[in-house]
DNA sequence: TTAGTTCTAGTCAATTTGACTATAACTACT
DNA sequence: AGTAGTTATAGTCAAATTGACTAGAACTAA
């Protein structure tokens, strides 16, 4: 289950698109589904995980989480199948090189079609915990590149969150915290004062997958 | 992984308890370990926690929910294992009727020692999982009775975060959460005025497990 | 009756939040 | 060159929240 941040064809505002899969065989075969595979038996989940992803749409994320694992007894029509489901954010620079083809589209987060199994629930759950986690932690700089604008950030949030936030007040928060580090360079080419970039000095969460490495 | 209220043997006050199986073959026996067991073919992952934790404990949980998927590659000496884990929270009147014999015995969660597998670090995990979740939702009330007075909840938050509220500021905060509805019983008994007895009228949480259960 | 205890309501200053104003610094147009 | 248009950025002010604290209420035990 992959992120990343696309601007939208009409505002250009930047949204939410996720990459899909076309099923090429039953069940489901022809209907969009969410990329993944097989745990093989040397490989751990996260790197299940990153393989498939790498595999599917040639994406290396920035930040990876596990989701949930899904374990109902009719996920699939045909057989018992328990998916332990992992989320992405990408960076736009790596989302731009992502391949895609004729089994493999990016879709608007916010306007998919019936999907195969029961990755609508699963799209659901994930962005609803992505907007959570955007709440409290620190989580956005992941979708944006290593230097970024106050405003670049504040429009992650308003398209997560889907509500406009005040610049102001926005810029206020952001730069108390203490992840977020000033850089003396300016991003010029707008038809305004040019804004100053940031970076994000932070780590990735505290899962247990992470939390050792460091 | 199992979590209760027990007095402590010194203080009286409550403290967080873990039930233990002994481990009764290789690898790792005579250690103590997490319950748990396969996954049949014919359950979803939360029935099979519930049914692990019905036969070695005996208990229902009040609260049950999907900790983590651990699958790293050599979390057993002896093969592959991929462990789905559940956490609960379990009332004190269902502590006090758990079985417990030779080979299934509470813990204070603050002093384990050495557990089978990686069975600590899934306790590390769950612990800060539960901190957390307490500072933010409302589960506090899923260790307490039905009823309960405002001091009751104040001990619980005291020892799971392991630091002193104040009172009167403790008591502000949890009446203004509308989930929290006031009865006009009042415990009697103690060497002082007699406490208000309160109720949660909240749900659980807002997993996928749950979320579509009304 | 009094001392001891916790319960409970309340005050007050410090901090944080939300709405808003004003100036700065750039580009684009005339 | 000058001016309008735009976003960046700093700042103000009232409202809401939080933390530290005070004081009376209501019970038990002696």
């Amino acid at each position: 289950m992959i992120f990343a941040l696309r601007p939208s064809e009409r505002s250009g505002r930047p949204t939410l698109w996720i990459p899909l899969v076309r099923r090429i065989r039953e069940p489901f075969k022809g209907l969009w589904a969410l990329p993944g595979g097989p745990l093989t038996h040397s490989e751990s989940l996260q790197d299940a995980a990153s393989r498939n992803l790498q595999e599917t749409t040639g994406l290396a994320p920035s930040y990876l989480e596990q989701l949930y694992a899904f374990g109902g007894l009719h996920r699939s029509p045909t057989q018992r199948v328990v998916s332990i489901v992992y989320w992405a954010l990408v960076q736009p620079t790596e989302a731009a090189l992502a391949d895609e083809s004729e089994n493999v589209r990016w879709f608007r987060a916010d306007r998919l079609g019936e999907l195969a199994f029961d990755h609508n629930a699963i799209i659901d759950y994930a962005l609803w915990r992505l907007r959570n986690k955007m709440a409290y932690g620190s989580i956005a700089y992941h979708l944006l590149g290593e230097y970024f604008t106050l405003a670049q950030v504040r429009e992650v949030y308003e398209a997560v969150l889907d509500r406009e936030l005040d610049p102001a007040n926005f810029r206020r928060q952001v730069k108390a915290t203490p992840e977020i580090e000033e850089t003396d360079q300016y991003l010029q080419g707008g038809k305004h004062r040019p804004p100053r970039l940031y970076r994000f000095t932070g780590r990735p969460g505290l899962d247990p997958d992470n939390r050792s490495t460091p």
